[in-house]
Formats: C-alpha cells, sequence, structure tokens
DNA sequence: TTTAAAAGTAAATAATAGTTAACTTATATG
DNA sequence: CATATAAGTTAACTATTATTTACTTTTAAA
C-alpha cells in the first residue's frame, strides 16, 4: 500500500479523533491517543498500517490503548510512520530546553 | 535502597557520562546516554536502579546500549525513576508546538 | 436498513524479552 | 600493585509479548 493519506469512499475521515496537547510530558493514554489522532486524520486503518510495517492489528490495538506492555521496537516503527517522534525531557529546573550539553545538570 | 544520590566510596562520581542535546527529536542511542547519563550524575550503579525498580540487570544494559528490543513500561519506569520523561514532536510544519489542541493538524 | 469497511476481541501457538546465576572485564582507590 | 566496586557478558530457563485466524461489534454510507 502507499505510504500516502488514503481516502475512504467518500474522501472524509472518519471518527477522526482530536489531537491532544504535546507540548508537556505525556502520558501512555496520551501518546496512544495521538497515534490515533495522526492514524485517522492520515485516513489510515489498523490493517493499512499493520500491512506496512508488519505489526499485527492486536498489537497496534494495544499501542492505541496505551498498553505499556509492548516492544518499544514496535511503538518507534508506527511513530516513524505516522510522522511522530520524541523529545526528551529532564525533571530539573537547571536544565533548561535550548541549553545543550552540560556536564551537572540532573 | 534510598531514593536519592548515593556516594561512592570518595563521594565522586566514576565515569561520568556527558548529557547529550535533548531538546530534538532523539535517536535510541542517544536516549541510551541520556540514561546512562543521568544514573552516573545521581551515582547510582546498575545494581542499584536494579534493585529498586526490580529490573534485572541485563535488561538495564540492553536500555543503556539503546536496544529498541525492550519493553516499553521497562524503559518508563527507568526513566521516571531517574527523572526523565518524553514530550512529543509530530514531522509536520503546521502543528507548532504551543497551539495546543487542533482538529486538522497533520 | 442493508452492506462494507474498520475496529476490536479471543484463543492457541510461536517468538522473544526477561530473569537468574555465574563469570569476566574495567575502573578507581588504598 | 592489590583490592573492591561497578560494568558488562553468557547460557539456560521462564515469563510474557506477538502472531495467526477467526469471530463480533461498531461505524458510516448507499
Amino acid at each position: 500500500m502507499s505510504n500516502l493519506a488514503k481516502t475512504n469512499r467518500t474522501g472524509k475521515a472518519v471518527k477522526a479523533t482530536v489531537m491532544p496537547n504535546l507540548s508537556e510530558r505525556f502520558t501512555p493514554i496520551q501518546l496512544a491517543e495521538a497515534i490515533t489522532a495522526k492514524r485517522t486524520g492520515m485516513k489510515l486503518s489498523l490493517a493499512d498500517v499493520s500491512e506496512a510495517l508488519s505489526i499485527s492489528k492486536p498489537t497496534l490495538v494495544k499501542i492505541e490503548k496505551g498498553d505499556t506492555n509492548v516492544k518499544l521496537a514496535n511503538l518507534l516503527k508506527v511513530m516513524e510512520y505516522l510522522g511522530l517522534s520524541f523529545s526528551l525531557l529532564s525533571d530539573d529546573a537547571t536544565s533548561k530546553e535550548e541549553t545543550g550539553v552540560s556536564d551537572d545538570w540532573y
């Protein structure tokens, strides 16, 4: 199947999930919601993603339910395919976002 | 064991790894480096973390080597314990960080 | 309201991640 | 250099995740 957006019969999004706010530290549920929102927004079915990435549908469902008992590799494959990625945050107040490398930031 | 920093014989950090830049999308290797840097910075041994989280040392080593064939739950446990968390990024140019929820941002 | 597509679930099996225990190598200090 | 601590590795075993196949439910459009 194609790597680009796919349309249903009318070309309209079906049950499009609303995208959550992504700028802060996330919970697994929020991650799951973001993945579902991206996938449906791109008009891809679970079967589409399953075929494209060779990941079974039940596993994709687990991922989109926020189950953390999944392989990191599978989660990352899905995220990359959908154009999502992580950045890292540190709890510590001294490590401001843009400051870059520091010897003692924790 | 304690949840806070632990000292070795001299109270000095041993082989402290330099913290990578965290503000952009990361690779698994960079994530691994950040975890190792945080842990060593907090003066925690692999054994310390292993005991505290009930995760075996070989699994921790896999995580700190950037192996993605690990359970997401284990990675998140380690990150939370060390005070690290993720935020999400979208490839798409139209989804600017602070804009929050949008119906059609992909 | 009938139909088709997609989502979601379930059970059995296959694949593999995780643990345990023991050992080797590396690092730092006395 | 000798020693202690931590890091890293290995192999056998256990636990659990992933797949397959089939079925049920939901959703949306003709």
